[in-house]
RNA sequence: GGGCCCGUAGGGUAGCUUGGUCAUCCUUGUGGCUUUGGGAGCCAUAGACUCCGGUUCGAAUCCGGGCGGGCCCA
């Protein structure tokens, strides 16, 4: 048989055009359906939708660790609700949903879809929360929410129907809702780590922060187009929304108190990323951690052994089962190198090839996904084989992203080098100096044509801004402010 | 908000300028034979002109509108 030319292979995937491929693969590897006649609405397929469910139940076990209760709030939103703080309707008035009909009916106050449920939820808050005894009340939901997005939509990165994670806290001091935001901050360091993320932690500028909120935390991954994705948000509220919602506790110097409140979120952009970062020529990779499937067996049926073959690759499926991996037997009736292309589009870590010849040498094919490595296992020290190839690939995994990040942050100390540096046709993320003033954080964006991202934290465990001498990018005044720019989704 | 482009089987396409046999090719689905350690082959078979209106003896093709999708600028 001849060697396939590009042309004449089934699926050509060119990660060096990232837009292109993002589309592409997406499509192949069966995450989204994307032909839902509604812009910015796809159908989660099995595939997709098992791989969102393993990410949620990493960022639930976080979340339930820290003592966090998961609830689940309606939908729909009363228009009178909505209005009570004025900055968050500012924030959100161009993209809600509205539903004005009850059947045939008008109804007398309209309800809209909640783009996100603090509206939904103070309210409420305001009935639980009474004394400083039911404080702090940490809570989160998984939802679906909507945003009328005006700009191009893009599976899983940018949509209309959004799949969120909201955690909603109340606390009795700015202290402890302080406290809140580094234990989040704690959080998204271990689910990232779950995803093989590398990220940023980044205040937002002023003008940039969440609708309502004092402050906002963004963090930010690299995607390998050198943009930045928004994973999730950290906000910090004081008191912006319990004075209008009414949520007070009678504290123990029997006065009545606002609560200080915090929100972090996060949506399916954890999975784009995973798509974007991971991914190669062949398709996805997905991380052990979170993959649907870890391991797939592909029997190798030769004429005559198919039964014998068969047996032993479901009694090697149950077996490894009960060691608790994730493994699935693909037994379709279809030649073994048409499902090694399927399984590699879909990014399952390690296939595991099973033929007569292994059965008689009690042996296993471990094929890795990340460095398409083959390798011959004992299968009398399957257990440990196993788990170390899936450690290994979550190792690769991380490295290799981290590498994207390492290269796309550059430190810049003027503008005449911000301009040269981009002249290379690097294109990533610019960490300089800022003075303070808006005409200067306006021309540096003109200049190099990316919006201010904010201002880095030092590290997780303190969540302060980085501090450094240096001078204004823009007008040369000395300065302590370190802030970084990039283009982003 | 302003401008531009595109809608042909599940996916990707040819045909449209110059209207005229059964709408092309690849992929895919189904049944069978055969094969299985990196996309096998053969036979049979299934599946489409976005919608509405107009022009015409005749429309995928020309014209108008709707719906859907995409791009650029502000």
């Amino acid at each position: 048989m001849h060697e396939m030319s590009d042309d004449e292979r089934k699926i050509v995937l060119d990660k060096s055009n990232f837009s292109d491929w993002y589309n592409d693969v997406v499509e192949v590897a069966g995450l989204s359906e994307k032909r839902y006649p509604v812009k910015g609405m796809n159908v989660w397929t099995p595939y997709g939708w098992k791989l969102m469910q393993f990410i949620d139940a990493s960022i639930r076990r976080e979340c339930d660790a820290t003592g966090h209760d998961e609830v689940c709030f309606p939908l729909l939103i009363p228009k009178t609700e909505f209005q009570k703080e004025k900055d968050h309707i500012k924030g959100f008035d161009a993209e809600v949903y509205w539903v004005t009909h009850g059947g045939l009916n008008e109804l007398d106050i309209p309800l809209l879809l909640r783009p996100t449920s603090e509206t939904a939820m103070y309210p409420i808050f305001s009935l639980w929360v009474r004394s400083h005894n039911d404080l702090p009340l940490k809570t989160y939901q998984i939802v679906n929410t909507f945003r009328y997005e005006t700009k191009m939509t893009r599976s899983f990165i940018r949509v209309r129907e959004i799949h969120f994670f909201e955690a909603h806290t109340c606390h009795d001091s700015f202290e402890d809702a302080e406290r809140q935001i580094r234990e989040d901050c704690m959080i998204m360091d271990r689910v990232a780590k779950d995803l093989c993320l590398p990220y940023l932690l980044v205040k937002r500028p002023d003008w940039d922060k969440f609708a309502g909120a004092v402050y906002t935390i963004g963090v930010d991954t690299l995607m390998p187009s050198m943009k930045t994705l928004q994973l999730g948000s950290i906000h910090q509220y004081r008191e912006n929304f319990s004075v209008p919602y009414d949520i007070k506790y009678e504290g123990q110097d029997a006065q009545f108190h606002y609560c200080h409140q915090t929100t972090y979120g996060m949506s399916e952009r954890l999975v784009g990323a995973i798509v974007g970062i991971h991914g190669d020529d062949k398709g996805v990779i997905i991380p052990p951690k979170i993959a649907p499937f870890q391991f797939v067996i592909i029997p190798i049926l030769a004429k005559g052994k198919t039964e014998v073959v068969l047996d032993e690759a479901r009694k090697l499926q149950e077996e490894m089962k009960a060691m608790g991996f994730r493994v699935k037997l693909d037994d379709r009736d279809q030649r073994p190198g048409s499902k090694h292309y399927d399984w590699e589009i879909k990014g399952v870590p390690i296939r595991i090839e099973i033929g007569p010849r292994d059965i008689e040498k009690g042996t296993i094919v471990f094929a890795r996904r990340d460095l398409s490595s083959k390798s011959f296992i004992k299968r009398s020290e399957l257990k440990a084989e196993a788990e170390k190839a899936l450690e290994e690939v979550q190792d690769e995994l991380h490295r290799r992203a981290r590498e994207i990040v390492d290269n796309g942050v550059r430190d810049v100390d003027s503008l005449d080098d911000g301009i040269k540096l981009l002249g290379t046709g690097w294109d990533g993320v610019i960490s300089t100096h800022w003075c303070g003033e808006m005409d200067c954080a306006e021309e540096m964006e003109k200049v190099l044509d990316k919006t201010f991202l904010g201002f880095p934290l030092k590290d997780v465990d303190t969540v302060e801004e980085e501090k450094s001498p240096g001078n204004c990018m823009f007008c040369g005044r000395p300065t302590e402010t370190v802030v970084m720019l990039s283009k982003s989704y």
